[in-house]
DNA sequence: CTAGGCAATGTTTACGTAAACATCCACTGG
DNA sequence: CCAGTGGATGTTTACGTAAACATTGCCTAG
């Protein structure tokens, strides 16, 4: 900086000035100050500026490994919408779903550049691992069911789960089964709680619950028990590889889809719309849900509150495929 | 720091190196300053450390959006990869990959906090933009065809296109026909080039080659154009997403697989294993790409030296399932 | 014509850390 | 008993930037 200042013929200070845009410097010596750096080829020094700052302009997402589209999506969002509010995204990622993991990933965090951090996992491996946070960093949590705790962005889980059972129930099922997620998983929770309350609210008998661990592999062995079940027309999977891997059951086992069973998924991963047959599913915007969370941790930091426990859903919404269609009449 | 070294009743200087595992210090004192530190909840600041030691620990990665499962994998690799040799990584989402939008990626990356860079992107992006990068800022490339002007880690396309090729051969098909993916992608290209010269090198004619955009939409056009195709026994796909649409045409068009027509795809995404029926594909392993890439970034940040065009390339494995078998002697 | 005001620019300083150098002290060997 | 040695610790300084304050000089109103 020293030097393009002397190139300039000018001091560091007005240098410092046309770096950050400020007013107050002719057009001229801008236009000077601006010739000196790109002669010498000056960079701005992030590390010096954010020690006089007091801020890294850098969000850092902690996030259990990239393995569902669902969270890989909602981080590219971040990363974005980060961007776009001139902050850097950080990424931590947590190997394997420990509270042990959690906590080294917090501790690490707290040594780096970072001035909020957006968690992208279940909370119940949250809860005894906030406190080694610096003070002052900012928390927002995704995927995930805080309660007052914390600041939460989340799909809402079970607006679409409800879609899902009724876009079901609308076509003439008379029940909807449910092949659920994992029973850690607060998203598979909530999902199969909505499915639950929306056949009651019906006034139908909900069947029990088929269990899966969202992956495709499981929604195969749930398919070939669901494919033995008479009464079965009417299936809504937790997501949509499960939901993959129910199609392929149900076609070894003879079962057509839509024609003896409809299938709903949820989700709507890009593949979706190529499975045999087209996946009727619920659409997620993880999009949407990274863009809110950049936000909510931005005016947290700004405002410096200490508001705790706002959660904001993220409507989901049904896009209609070949995987649904009304039951039989003969049957 | 200051409030600590006197807490401790050392010098500053001492609790720096306590901080920083330096040897030169009494296990007492040590133990001291360490729970000084514990009382204040000491942190280093991350920003002064890197103004003073001039390096930030920390690895950018420049993608083009986290569309493909192959980035993604590699992405996390790179993670988990360079936390474990201490360092954070920082994400620099291209939104398009237009000449402008990496340039622009490239002059922020210059005011950004990092040692090096990772740069997961076909290489020709890549061309005009290096030249705005801060001097010692060394770069690795994945996912690219980079020659001699960068490092280069990649998965060895020839080889598993070539493998893929040869176990259709050897099952006993005449010739093998391509569902390439786009023209602009380099990983497309080697493919495509080692379909045709195994199938030449093994004496035969390769069939016109059909072309996608890696999507399922786009294997679902061209299957259905393929199920027309009387001659057509085998079929390669450039990756698992096109085989899936590519699986859906066929099955629409009564053509069965493996009976008439065995599909091989490339990739080994994990829903692969649930297709209808299951793909037999080429397994990239993405996580020793994200690994080397890591090790290679860093090996040149130490011995600063200036060696070009270094390529390692990972080899692929052949994963056989339900979708490939010999053809039927009958025809 | 001059005081006052304001815009443009310069000077000083502090941010938190760690390298380099300086100091202190206990112990060893002659 | 003393010089020499080396380990433990303290002191000084610089890293690159930007806030706070200081200075300059020009313009305008009275």
């Amino acid at each position: 900086m020293a030097d393009v200042a002397q190139l300039a013929g000018v001091s560091s200070q007005t240098v410092s000035r046309v770096s950050n845009g400020f007013p107050g410097v002719t057009e001229d010596t801008r236009a000077q100050v601006l010739a000196a750096m790109r002669e010498l080829g000056y960079r701005p020094n992030s590390a010096a500026r954010a020690l006089r700052r007091g801020e890294f302009r850098t969000l850092g997402v902690i996030t259990f490994s990239l393995s569902t589209m669902g969270n890989i999506r909602t981080l590219e969002a971040i990363a974005t919408s980060a961007a776009e509010h001139g902050y850097a995204v950080t990424l931590l990622p947590v190997a394997v779903p420990t509270q042990d993991e959690v906590n080294g990933a917090f501790s690490r965090l707290g040594e780096l550049a970072v001035d909020a951090v957006i968690v992208i996992m279940e909370i119940h491996l949250l809860d005894a691992a906030t406190v080694s946070l610096p003070p002052g960093v900012q928390v927002v949590v995704a995927d995930s069911d805080a309660g007052d705790r914390y600041t939460v962005v989340d799909t809402d889980q079970a607006g679409g789960a409800r879609d899902a059972v009724r876009h079901l129930l609308d076509l003439g099922h008379d029940t909807v089964w449910h092949l659920a997620g994992p029973e850690g998983s607060f998203a598979a929770q909530r999902r199969a709680n909505a499915w639950r309350t929306t056949l009651t609210g019906a006034g139908r008998t909900p069947p029990p619950l088929v269990r899966g661990d969202w992956s495709a592999a499981s929604g195969y062995r749930a398919g070939l028990l669901l494919a033995d079940e008479p009464e079965c027309t009417a299936v809504f999977a937790a997501n949509d590889q499960m939901a993959l891997g129910l199609l392929r059951a149900l076609h070894e086992r003879g079962r057509r889809v839509p024609d003896d069973i409809s299938v709903v998924g949820f989700d709507d991963i890009p593949e979706s719309a190529s499975f045999l047959p087209p996946l009727t599913t619920i659409h997620q915007d993880f999009a949407e849900v990274g863009r809110l969370c950049v936000e909510g941790v931005l005016s947290k930091m700004r405002q410096d509150g200490v508001e705790h426990g706002t959660t904001t859903l993220v409507p989901t919404r049904l896009v209609r495929r070949a995987s649904t269609a009304a039951p039989r009449p003969g049957r």
